[in-house]
DNA sequence: CTGTATCCGCCGAGATACTG
DNA sequence: CAGTATCTCGGCGGATACAG
């Protein structure tokens, strides 16, 4: 007998990428593992070409994931403070190994 | 004067993303760094729900990269290994991070 | 067995406008 | 300032067929 009706992780990396795939959700992991909490105009502008759809959509599914924390502050205009909870802290590790290779490789291409 | 013109990483981890991002690549990596040498279609059973069009698309991207080497055997019929370059046995690192991270959170989610 | 080409439905993602 | 809703469209990705 198999199970047949459930995802059938053949590794970790599928299990892990299937939550974190995507080009936006690491890189905005990354700017809060180095700000602790930024506001979400901060997090727009540390980010290229994201779309205010798109950010929002992104922040959504990373709270709803459990990887960051939102504080609203009930006020005009409004002010909103993003921050890691503690799983997302969990994610440094990657994020380290991913900025070294980065670091690493991108100054090959720099002219 | 500002690099208008350029693509502006603001961030290493964005430089790698636009390499890596999708849900296949690292895991085909992933199992390359394991089996060292595969043959197209055991790849193809390593990974779930992945199809046939995707998976040549996913190859044929990471050897454009030269993240991989692709070793065809001119015979009937035909017989194709693949195996990791040393550019994309540097991503061992930040495989190891990810599986690490998946096995650890995965068990939390086991019945 | 491995790879390419074509067709096509669906949804990711941009643009825009509106709310509190 | 932060977030939601709607409309729209290109292209991702599945199914299928064909080639070597």
């Amino acid at each position: 007998m198999d199970n047949k009706n459930e995802v059938n992780y053949s590794c970790p990396i599928e299990y892990t990428m299937n939550l974190i795939a995507g080009k936006w959700k690491l890189v905005i992991l990354w700017h809060l593992s180095q700000e602790k909490v930024m506001r979400y105009g901060e997090i727009k502008k540390s980010l290229n070409n994201i779309t205010h759809k798109m950010l929002s959509q992104q922040l959504k599914e990373l709270e709803a994931d459990g990887f960051i924390h939102r504080k609203a502050y009930s006020q005009i205009p409004p002010k909103v403070e993003y921050s890691l909870t503690s799983l997302g802290e969990s994610f440094f590790p990657i994020l380290e190994s991913i900025s070294k290779w980065g670091k690493h490789h991108f100054k090959e291409n720099e002219k």
